[in-house]
DNA sequence: GTCTATACCTAGATAGAC
DNA sequence: GTCTATCTAGGTATAGAC
């Protein structure tokens, strides 16, 4: 009688593990965070019901460690692009486009990222999240300033704007159809973006 | 025995309709939706939780009766400032201005409306009145590319990064402690508006 | 018409068999 | 470890007394 787990028996726990998460986001992204009960996620992931309590001490552990994972891989890719190569304004530019495009590829996670009725624990993690997000944008429109590239203004205000632009245009269900419709709705995000921030309209 | 109601007991049964909105709304402002439970209301009513199906046939119902009170009032005001006098970028600035002005002096209100977690139902209905905020906006920005004041550019996004700004400004529970605090971002969040429309940095 | 009491449903969580 | 069955809590809605 073994008194630790084996390597093998970690791993095979840690599989599950992940893969409930993972079944979890899927869940999540088609139905939302309100239609997303423990029976629902636990048939995606083809176990029983009770059984995800084996891995998470609550439902609510589960769907932060959903958000977390997911809120997570896009401040990183964010703050890549941002923290990136080019001028403050072209890093601004790409960063408002990569956070949009990504978000309106994967409509029905970013809603549930952004704006959709959630729980109090992970409306938590979202103004976490969210604040991230704007500190992300505004670092980026600070460097732009002290450049010289964009004019004396409230880096926090324009960053918020800039995330509330983004969120707004994901909330609408009757934006960006089709991909013609997309490429515009990105062209117009990014212009109003840079007027936001005072950048030189091209 | 009388075949209709009569006059005073169809006002006193309007007036205990009222009054019950009205309570309904200070404490979906105080508590949020998840937590106005139909037991919650009636107490704050005065009255028992049976008794509120004497005036609403269900608690949505009297969700989104709430809802549209309050968030028409705001769609009513707003569209005076922006319809009212003066050229568009004036009126432009007057209405974030007293947007955000109204939101921020009652705070519990509205992050309801915009933003806290509800049912599907209000859920709908905040959809709707978002797009008319959006309508609003770009109706007076649309003038103002009209009249040659603003640049070229897609009316609605710009809306849409108006409508965010304001939202995400009041999410984040940090913002605006004291007077002095509001002052200022109302300022900055007017000046970002306005580059965000094009105008003319001032 | 309003109250009290309760039925009923949903959904999270638990216990014990296998 | 996972499943089945069950318990429980919270909240909507209803029934019947007053």
């Amino acid at each position: 009688m073994a008194y630790r787990k084996t390597p093998a028996e970690i791993s095979r726990l840690e599989a599950a593990r992940e893969r409930l998460i993972g079944c979890a986001t899927e869940v999540v992204a088609d139905v939302g965070w309100s239609q997303a009960s423990v029976n629902a996620v636990a048939d995606a992931a083809g176990i029983a019901a009770g059984s995800v309590y084996q891995h998470f001490p609550s439902k609510a552990a589960l769907a932060v460690e959903v958000f977390r994972r997911a809120a997570g891989r896009e401040v990183e890719v964010l703050g890549e692009v941002l923290g990136g190569a080019g001028d403050p304004v072209e890093r601004l530019s790409r960063g408002v486009d990569v956070f949009a495009r990504r978000a309106l590829e994967n409509r029905g996670l970013a809603y549930a990222l952004l704006a959709a009725p959630a729980e109090p624990a992970v409306g938590a993690e979202r103004l976490d999240f969210r604040r991230r997000y704007r500190a992300l944008f505004a670092e980026v429109v600070r460097e732009g300033v002290a450049a010289g590239q964009l004019p004396p203004q409230n880096a926090e205000i324009t960053a918020a704007a800039l995330t509330g632009a983004i969120g707004e245009v994901l909330v609408d269900p009757l934006a960006a159809a089709d991909e013609n419709a997309t490429q515009q709705l990105l062209a117009d995000l990014t212009a109003a973006a840079l007027r936001c921030a005072g950048a030189p309209t091209a």
